[in-house]
DNA sequence: TCTTTTATATGATTAATATCATGTTTTTTC
DNA sequence: GAAAAAACATGATATTAATCATATAAAAGA
């Protein structure tokens, strides 16, 4: 469903939210690590996502990745945008160029109302939410 | 969401299913060009297709792809599964090797209810069932 | 049986993702 | 300021998906 740049990225940021802040940043290689993703994939992706405010970083010694308050109200919808575009999520079943009530194709109907509760969930839910489920312990992340 | 060749291949299977049967079959090209898919790709994916059983072929002269009755029983879902592969719907959004309750990632319970009544969706629909809406004109099929 | 017509099988090419590697710039610390 | 540590930028390679091309086999009809 997504790909393997979005999922690393939904990894990442979340478990930086979970374990970073400015006062205690990470290195790409540790990241890499702790979440099982090629080193140098995932320092390319890191840099992506810093450069679209997805997360923050730092040049340097005492540099790295981290994620601020500000990082921690992107939505899961947003990260998954970044990396796959817009239309990952939504478009056509049947490859219309737009998907809409307007002219829909004949599996449209059918799927549409599931699928848009599906990216509404992911609208709406920031990765400051998924943390707090996590430090409550109702769910773990995986690595 | 779905590939291109999935996409090609529900297309593909919803025409033969309004257009053709055993005595009306279609050429590979014709097809191709009614639902705008590039045509040598089109051959290829409707030869997987009739391997398959999904839909039926028959040799030489007046020969072709067509829909039988037991073709039209097939669910969306098993379109897409022999293209895409079965997990391709399924798979967890973080890439944890299985996506169940058991060991759930955090957007797993999120998610889960809306995808999972999608792709029922699309388990109990056969494009038996979408031909007649589409011959009923509750819709329309796109090119 | 021969020719034509079609799907079939297979492989070649192109394009897009994913992965790897490395030189450049910024920042800290001494 | 010089050295080191980090992200940043960029490009190279590899793998997979998409597309194109063609020779082979089967079936129909003359
Ligand atoms: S128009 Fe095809 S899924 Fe919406
Ligand atoms: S375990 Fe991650 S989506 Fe189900």
């Amino acid at each position: 469903m997504l790909s393997n740049s979005s999922k690393y990225a939904l990894k990442a940021v979340i478990y930086l939210a979970l374990h970073t802040d400015v006062n205690n940043k990470m290195l790409a290689k540790d990241i890499s690590e702790r979440i099982n993703v090629p080193k140098a994939y995932m320092a390319k992706l890191l840099q992506g996502l810093a450069k679209r405010k997805i997360i923050s970083s730092a040049k340097g010694p005492k540099g790295g990745f981290y994620s601020n308050p500000s990082n921690k109200n992107v939505t899961l919808l947003e990260v998954v945008e970044v990396i796959d575009g817009e239309k990952k999520l939504e478009s056509c079943f049947l490859g219309l160029d737009d998907c809409n009530e307007h002219k829909p194709c004949p599996i449209h109907s059918l799927i549409s109302p599931s699928r848009s509760k599906m990216i509404a969930l992911l609208e709406s839910t920031t990765i400051y939410d998924l943390s707090k489920d996590l430090e409550l312990n109702k769910v773990f992340l995986p690595v």
